[in-house]
DNA sequence: GTCTCTCATGGAAGCCCTTCCAAGGAAGCG
DNA sequence: CGCTTCCTTGGAAGGGCTTCCATGAGAGAC
């Protein structure tokens, strides 16, 4: 493979002036900068990426701390990553936390090895230990569907959204209300449980405790999957008393829970109705009745703000909120059913 | 942030023990090497991966270039992709070719950028140009969900795969079959549509071309995700002449299929009988029929292949198959209907 | 013709590591 | 006691780039 001296040396320049060719700089005259380009377009020269990096101490590259994949939720918001990344020049290098109780270690490692010039800290919380050391370096990192009071975040309004599909129920008549929630360690699942609650509170109703279920997290995630809903429906089923609604805090746990239900008769909605959060493509076929989230835009503006962080070094805090939106399909019971 | 100076002066040994003791190097005695291990560790010091990748000529990253993540295919091969990665003591660098036709120009940037040791090319076909070049370099690529005959690749028997769900919908009884595909410069595309034709001839019958139908890229993608594959069947139920049974090369493909016949009226498997092909999580609540393809497995073979050749240097060239079973859900008309 | 100023240019220094080589010291052997 | 041999160790060199500084040439002013 080529390096600069090479292409130095065959354009009959000094590795300095190659290197002002190639980086655009304005200390170069037209005609040697063209003649170095083609000189070294000739031979495929292109820089190393760590040598480059090493040199300018910018790596080129952003990292994305991701849970496991199991929910779909983060393929819609990687395709927001993918697009707005892709329009800049940076790289995207995927870390996953495995187990999410480890994902704080991984950013640390990251942080230190300066592999990358910015971070995303995707769906998993920040403790305060951790927002500090971010703090403390000067990475700038972006929480995404998430939320620390001192570090950059972008999630959706979690809780309004909860409260609107609950009150939706409520106000289809549907009094005896539950929830299937993620683990309450994870941001949206407490925000989410705030919005249930509050809409049960405005209409004077208080919550079964026993209706009120926290997936396990027997894979080491947050229990936002399909296998974890289905394994609370299945212990909710097992109950004497059952609730005539349940709000399910994601669409992929939803899917868990419909499938035990046709498992188990269960009808939906007649027997019991539903509504989820996420809107996840295949939501709309199934016709489940879910709070839409704009999950593509969150990864997208995420990936903006780091970007223009970087490009501009601003150094304010910033928090954005996306609103969301209650779509009514099938599950829930239509509107002529009751109320 | 400390370098490895700075530990060296902390520790109170020159720069070549500090790296000693952090790469296990047996040159070394233990007292040293616990001792510098303990300052290094109250220094918070971590190796810059950059330089490390410099002076070492090993990124410690693998790529992987992927087409728009517009099909859920390529999370369950994420999935396998990051459960053998994070086993590793490799980075995951996710290229995506916004533009399918353009997967090559990114491939050999990589190529040539050295940020990575190795590489996985996905679901995107390789020119003999192409081919030639990867080979004329020494770091390995393994194709995914693709092939070339002289790169290592991994991917299913997508002939076979089809082959048996085309018999299948025969053996039901059904005779006046469409086939629903993505675009034929994509391998799996064309290996399914091999197995469609021959189950159809080896039934003595021939294929209606206008019931052949290949989606339209009008994203630049490969025709392989829902929009695409509702937009084939309403230009497929424009026709006068309806074939009643259909094979789809996709899952996403046949939501979209399955959408565009809600929204027609046409009752699946009454009017048309669907079999599709990958399996993907939400199709078993949808009560898809399909051939289920191991993704995740497929994406942790690449990854082991790739490391393994990373860590012994095996030169041989490397085409793994892998099996798919079909699926019999609710869209085809299950077995007493028809013959 | 002389002096200044401007600007393109070459290349050393530096980014932070690993690796290799030379050297010192300890241990073993006769 | 002297000579080998074997470990440890320090630190220079090198990996491929960017950046900064010094230099020299050309242009412009007088």
């Amino acid at each position: 493979m080529p390096t600069i001296y090479d292409v130095a040396r065959k354009a009959g320049v000094g590795i300095g002036t190659v290197s002002r060719a190639l980086n655009d700089s304005p200390n170069i005259s037209p005609e040697t900068k063209e003649k170095v380009l083609r000189v070294a377009r000739e031979m495929g020269y292109q820089p190393h990426a760590l040598a480059r990096g090493l040199a300018k101490k910018r790596t080129g590259a952003i990292g994305a701390i991701v849970p496991f994949l199991t929910n779909y939720f983060y393929l819609e918001l990687l395709k927001g990553i993918q697009h707005e990344i892709s329009r800049s020049k940076y790289d995207l290098i995927l870390y996953s936390a495995d187990d999410v109780t480890r994902g704080e270690e991984l950013l640390e490692r990251v942080l230190r090895e300066r592999r990358v010039d910015g971070l995303l800290y995707i769906s998993m919380p920040l403790s305060n230990r951790a927002a500090r050391k971010v703090r403390s370096r000067q990475l700038p990192v972006v929480l995404v569907d998430s939320y620390h009071p001192e570090v950059d975040s972008i999630h959706v309004e979690n809780q309004q959204g909860a409260y609107q599909a609950t009150r939706y129920l409520l106000e289809l008549g549907y009094r005896r209300l539950g929830m299937i929630n993620g683990k309450l360690r994870s941001f949206p699942a407490r925000e989410r449980r705030q919005g249930f609650l509050k809409a049960l509170s405005d209409f004077g109703l208080s919550p079964r405790p026993e209706w009120m279920i926290e997936c396990d997290d027997m894979d080491g995630q947050d229990g936002f999957n399909a296998p974890a809903g289905y394994r609370a429906m299945l212990s909710l089923l097992a109950l004497d008393d059952l609730p005539e609604a349940l709000f399910v805090a994601s669409d992929v746990q939803a899917y868990g829970v419909l499938r035990a239900a046709r498992e188990k008769g269960v009808r939906i909605p007649d027997d019991l109705a539903l509504v989820a959060f996420d809107d996840i493509q295949p939501s709309e076929l199934i016709g489940l009745s879910t709070v839409r989230q704009p999950m593509f835009e969150m990864g997208q503006r995420a990936v903006k703000r780091l970007t223009e962080k970087l490009e501009n070094g601003v150094q304010d805090l910033w928090h954005e909120t996306l609103g969301t939106r209650l779509i009514i399909r099938s599950t829930c019971g239509g509107d002529g059913r009751k109320g």
